[in-house]
DNA sequence: CATGAATGAGACTTCATTCAT
DNA sequence: TATGAATGAAGTCTCATTCAT
């Protein structure tokens, strides 16, 4: 489903089967929360959080209802770890790549921001942003959880590196978090976007090339930040 | 809740309906559709299509639940009026200012991201975005309508802006629509998030002041499409 | 359902419909909570508690399975609902009669004990008992509300006649609870016993008449109680 | 859980099943079933019919849910075996102890409840009575086997006595079948209600002491069964 | 026009039972 | 013989929708 992203970052540490050969049965019951996890995130994707049924998801993963709740003991929990493997797990991953960081800070941001959306923004995982923002008011334990795993996290990181270019003498003083937010807020919106008009024959949501876009908007963003009268550092998109 | 029922305590012996009769019930009469699309804009933005019950709807603006279908014949078409009546209104200012602005074209671009959150991001009305963001998929006629109303107008006022200031040679000669999404995503992206993220004690998504992002995000941008060399024009904003 | 009983405790205040005059609807509207709690009564005391489906008693009672929902908001509820009809009332009339009564203590317990007979241990009242010591463990707020609401309303009528009669001399002292569980203990066992094994050609469970047996029982205690050498009080049960 | 594994690493060679292997596992299997009944009623008495799942009985005797159907073909099934097996020894040693007793009857009644109380009352077995109660009418066949195994024998036991005593002109005479009943009920009640509300902070349930109430009861219907200016022969009690 | 009592399809979740290993 | 993963029927409760008044 996931095709192997060009990223250094391996998303799993090499399968090759180890020793031990496993029953059929047994290795169905090992891939079982994985396809399950699939299925869900792209049926949540698709028609949301309270639009999926729990039956559905068993359907699409291969399996009967019972089965689903033999692995998640309800459609909440699911979905939290829909989105504990789909982001917490590449947030930690991107914490790593800034904290062994050694390059400009510029070159920093760009390769987070490729990660990002090789990893997430191009995949259905994009679609949890959505689901989150449409219906955490009626899952208030959802919200907590999606703000001490997700929003943080990721805040942290980009401020973190925004930081790092002030400090580093490389970026304009400037305040973080908007910083941070103005960074990824239209990588987003525009996963976002296309995940729910992207099925529609939209002019408007067609017209933007999503690789054009992320170029685009680092080379303003960057530049943006950049200290007047050097030049900028975050040519290497191309 | 009722104004003036037809009390058998009324001293006067029942006027047999009196000539005009506009008066308070005919006025609630005519008021029906307005009242209920207003409660149903605010329980869709709160809780997403499903959440809300038409019950509720009914409740807030007044009526019974069975007054509801006298107006509406399903949920789904309450849905649809409250998108296509909020909507049609959001696009035609912009147009108006754009056409008539005589200065810089930073300005004008700062001006309209100021009318714009003035107008939508800090109202209700940037609720309906995430509305549609959400619900799309399940309503696809509701999307090429949002596109030929909303998308497309917007970008081509935003995408007009920059090739003005481009042809004036204010601006670096950049991709049009993508410079127009990365100027209106993230303000959009902030509402939405108010929106949904602001009821919970959420850290990370109340660390940002919509104003000072605004203005940061401005910044940002506008020394971002500057011609090397030259100051920004966007300062006014303060 | 019930027949009248010759009590002079009349169950209802005379129901003597009142002077507005309501159509079909409404009427079936005011009966609705009556016919449900009757309806669950009986099917409560047939497959207790947990084994009765909520959408048998809508059925019972003619109605569909929302419209249960709509007069009892869970099954919990119902089932108090149907302990405080049954159950509550009739202690509190018991205390009524407890309270002004002026003769011997013996026959206060033989006039107590028939009421309760005649109100419950010959209905289906009686099988309230049953379901609660059947399943009162899975369902611990149960418990409490019934504890409140029977036991101890209970215990305090029947120790306080017994107390009534040790303070005139009427009985020998003796422990109270003990005292008051030994008189209504075989009662609720006989009319649990007949509700369970009635059905069944069970020659055991049936070869006791349920009159003799209550005034067997009445005989035993009250010379039980009764002070040496005098005689005792409690002839008038015949 | 599962003794002696033919694990691979076993330092012989698989010793192709030993001549008697009357170990470990053969004494697991033969004890198996008993393992279950126990369980099963510790889980009945506790949880009642419905709400004990068939994997907590397996979980509680050691085993899997798959063994339990090995034993018993359905949960209808392994309930009837419990009832079989836990009743059909209770009523054997008081027909015994009555036979052969030659003193006077009001000792041989307390001398039987006492035995009751100790061999039944106070044991699991007690709770037998209450789920016989509460599930006799989902499993007729039950009744009747319940009947001739326990009620009829304990009648005949109890009526036997009182009829004794009734001969010898210590008692006087009365309804045999009530007189019992009026016996045995109030310590069947007291025993299936500490098992129902014992668990619950329950004032009424627990302001009874069982020795007293036994003592107190046994003294009460003594007194009543008592030829009038006689002195009761029941004093033995201590 | 307006009401709100009534309906019943459908959602989530549990658990007795089966069967491949 | 023993296991435990898998199934799917069944239960409680919700809510969009209807319709008698």
């Amino acid at each position: 489903m996931r095709t192997l992203p060009p990223s250094t970052l391996s998303p799993h540490p090499a399968p090759t089967q180890p020793v031990v050969e496993h029953t059929a049965r047994q290795r169905r019951k090992e891939a079982r929360p994985q396809e399950l996890l699939d299925a869900a995130l792209a049926l949540f994707a698709e028609k949301g959080f309270a639009a999926t049924r729990a039956e559905e998801v068993a359907q699409r993963a291969g399996v009967s209802k019972g089965t689903l709740y033999l692995y998640y003991p309800s459609k909440e929990e699911l979905f939290k770890a829909v989105v504990r493997q789909n982001l917490s797990s590449l947030i930690a991953e991107g914490q790593e790549v800034a904290a062994h960081y050694e390059g400009p800070s510029a070159d920093l941001l760009t390769q987070l921001l490729h990660i990002w959306w090789e990893r997430v923004g191009c995949t259905p995982a994009a679609s949890i942003h959505k689901i989150m923002l449409a219906e955490v008011r009626n899952f208030p334990e959802l919200a907590q959880f999606y703000s001490d795993e997700v929003i943080e996290p990721a805040d942290r990181l980009f401020s973190g590196c925004v930081q790092r270019g002030i400090d580093a003498g490389e970026f304009r003083p400037m305040p973080l978090h908007e910083v941070a937010h103005a960074l990824i807020a239209p990588l987003i919106f525009m996963a976002v976007h296309r995940d729910s008009f992207g099925a529609c024959p939209v002019a408007g949501a067609n017209a933007i090339d999503p690789r054009v876009m992320l170029d685009t908007h680092l080379d303003l963003m960057l530049r943006g930040l950049q200290v007047r009268g050097e030049s900028p550092a975050g040519k290497a998109v191309a």
